[in-house]
RNA sequence: GGUGGUGUCGCGUAGUGGCCGAGCGCGCACGCCUCGAAAGCGUGUGAUGGGGCAACUCAUCCGUGGGUUCAAAUCCCACCACCACCGCCA
């Protein structure tokens, strides 16, 4: 939720925010008007109100006849109490209505435009010349009894799938290896729930009435998280933290699950985009104005993991336009997959400002013990699609795969070899 | 899933319709005392929104949401969480 007193002081800049983003500008003004008649129905509200109470106190004391007659008063005055009580909520339920539904500022550093709009920053790494034609990732996994997709459809349909043998060793020593590292750097471990009450995935951005990437348990009105991030942004919420602990720093393990409506035939091959896969996310709970710095070092840790696993990658600063509701600004790293021919995702780091912490009322005392809210942070460590990189850039001409040197430990293997 | 109990300002509690504008204890902060500390004594002690340069002030908040009433922490209903027992289960 952005902050409405920003909204009254300079609300050009939620103008400005919303034209970088492509998005609607007129909603400032009826955020505005809406606030304005908010205001004055409460205040009107809070004088009755204060007029009721100070009646209250002279009826308990009266007797008889007087007693009666100030009763009359009183139930008049309590009528009108609740007018003005009910007009007074209608038009705050109003005013967060439209409030919810606009994204977070965005920073203003980030390039303008769309999804094809964003700034490349980096590239590491030398894309490997291969003398043999390469295999994909789901050939290797295939060769290797790595990645059953026939019998992920038999079990559960399309984009589902198994990691058995060396790829369920590949997936377990890979998300072990980025907790280890996430340990070592401060964090502290998390295996969250994978259910979470519509409030927690609203608080952290997500239109639950309208997004078709959640899934819904109707049942129980519970939903599916498609990141932990969405757990550890809620697992403070309505809390009020130490000042002196921040920045908190959480790694958290869960699977993760999207529907990938409105992607069909797109990615259909393998296990590039799927409905189930797992994940280490680190989520950061830091002071607003640590925030950049903090944005900074979660990239750092992300490419601290991508050269352990030993694939070319860039890394590209995301358009306004293509950032998520939450996010102010947004890295991607993305590696380089050779059978594509082109850069895929791996890992995406976003600042999301005080947007997350206002929704979930996640404060922090400042050095005069006054609550303010915080910014959250968050940034992927490790996925299961990290899979299809090392599989595709560390494969032998006779389908074997070399496990990255850093990963071997977790691993237990040095090559994953084809089964006969 | 069933039965019973509990949910109050950091923690523990008091509070069964108007004097609750929420008391007390602990903790915490400050002050007195002390060479210093402990003990003791005194004062203070939340959140949100609004108004004022400010001391301050108004409204809202007793698990959540409804209801009854002129008036609700208190009565009624639903839900949620926790505890105990029973049943079922990885």
């Amino acid at each position: 939720m952005i902050d409405l007193r920003t909204l009254r002081e300079d609300p050009d800049r939620l103008r400005a925010s919303q034209r970088a983003r492509g998005a609607d500008d007129s909603v400032v003004d009826t955020l505005l008007d809406l606030d304005e008649r908010r205001r004055s129905a409460l205040t009107s509200f809070e004088s009755l109100r204060a007029e009721q109470k100070s009646l209250g106190k002279t009826v308990s004391r009266a007797q008889g006849e007087e007693k009666a007659a100030l009763l009359q008063r009183a139930k008049e005055l309590s009528t009108q109490v609740k007018t003005a009580e009910v007009e007074a909520e209608k038009l705050a339920a109003e005013l967060e209505a439209v409030l919810e539904a606009v994204p977070n500022l965005v920073d203003e550093d980030a390039p303008h435009g769309g999804e094809d709009d964003y700034v490349v920053l980096e590239e590491v790494g030398e894309k490997r010349v291969f003398d043999f034609e390469p295999k994909d990732h789901l050939e290797l996994g295939e060769l290797l009894g790595a990645i059953d997709m026939e019998r992920g459809a038999k079990v559960s349909g399309s984009r589902f799938f198994f990691l058995r043998g060396v790829g369920a060793r590949l997936q377990l020593g890979l998300l072990n290896m980025a907790m280890q590292q996430a340990i070592e750097a401060g964090f502290i471990p998390m295996i969250t729930p994978v259910l979470v009450k519509p409030e927690t995935m609203q608080g952290t951005g997500f239109h639950v009435a309208h997004d078709k990437e959640i899934y819904h348990l109707p049942e129980d009105d519970l939903y599916l998280v498609g990141t932990s991030e969405v757990s550890l942004a809620g697992y403070h919420a309505d809390e009020i933290l130490d000042g002196a602990s921040l920045p908190i720093r959480y790694a958290g393990w869960s699977s993760c699950f999207r529907r990938e409506a409105g992607s069909y035939g797109k990615d259909t091959r393998g296990i590039i985009r799927v409905h189930q896969f797992d994940k280490v996310e680190m989520f950061s709970y830091c002071r607003p104005e640590e925030a950049r710095e903090e944005h900074q070092r979660l990239l750092a840790w992300e490419k601290e993991m991508l050269a352990k696993i030993e694939v070319p990658y860039r890394i590209i600063d995301t358009a306004a336009g293509d950032l998520g509701t939450s996010a102010a600004r947004k890295f991607d790293c993305e590696a380089w997959i050779p059978t594509q021919g082109r850069y895929r995702e791996l890992s995406s780091t976003s600042n999301c400002t005080e947007f997350q912490a206002r929704r979930l009322a996640v404060r922090y005392r400042d050095k005069d013990g006054k609550p303010q809210h915080l910014a959250t942070l968050n940034g992927t460590l490790a996925t299961t699609r990290w899979i299809v990189a090392i599989l595709e850039n560390h494969q032998q001409a006779d389908g074997s795969v070399v496990v990255p040197q850093a990963l071997r430990p977790y691993v237990g293997l040095d090559v994953l070899e084809p089964v006969k």
